[in-house]
DNA sequence: CCTATATATCAACTATCGTTGAAATGTAGA
DNA sequence: TCTACATTTCAACGATAGTTGATATATAGG
């Protein structure tokens, strides 16, 4: 990931109602969610999440599917870990006081039980 | 870290000077740099620097102190570390394919030598 | 084919953000 | 104290982002 796409992530994080849509999308799962299940969850207007909605799809925060009438968004789990990863890309260059604390937060969720983080 | 803190701190990350300040913050380490070298740096005129550097300042990833004449600014890595770990508080909900290569990523980073991610 | 449902597009408006130039503040040395 | 240096503040402007309402597209069922 380079600094162009970092940045349109960023942004597009940085929206009150995309944060929400994403953070709904991550907690839903693989399975994802329809625009209108999004659009009543997050209170936004369908024609305006569609807006938002694009904006995530072009920093490639999540995907979507049609299935039926419905458009299934969900959460595209490897652009969200390659976000991560940029962030911390530069924490360690030889001050590892930088990085230390949140590798041991993330190792202590452990993911094959499906326990959330205790931050 | 609550919503409005995780907010704050992607919309201040979705900014091209801001972000570039907080790279070159966190790649110079704790010594941090003068406003001056950032202003050099980032190539931002040093009165509308100073602007982004307020804003980083609220969100929370950055802090600084003065030093004679100049003013240095460091990473706040409780900040960054917070946001990573906001980042990925819900990816565990049962789905571990969520999380499992940004901690696989994240540990192959070995911080005590100093070596950088392989993103 | 016609209608209902679900989502997306578009133009227009408003608000907010980022930049600029001028001026103020704070600090150190002559 | 006077001057130079470093940074911040402020008002004003231009650009950009978010919302809204109206309209368009796509799909399924009667």
């Amino acid at each position: 990931m380079d600094e162009r796409q970092a940045l349109a992530a960023f942004a597009a994080l940085g929206q009150e109602h995309r944060l929400r849509v994403v953070r709904a999308l991550v907690t839903a799962g693989p399975d994802g969610l329809a625009a209108g299940v999004l659009a009543e969850t997050v209170n936004v207007a369908g024609n305006n999440l569609s807006f938002h909605l694009k904006e995530l799809s072009h920093a490639g925060l999540i995907t979507s599917r049609r299935e039926g009438k419905s458009v299934i968004y969900s959460a595209a789990y490897a652009g969200l870990s390659d976000l991560v990863q940029f962030l911390m890309r530069d924490c360690c260059q030889g001050h590892p006081e930088v990085c230390a604390p949140a590798v041991a937060a993330l190792a202590a969720c452990d993911c094959t039980t499906g326990d959330t983080l205790h931050a």
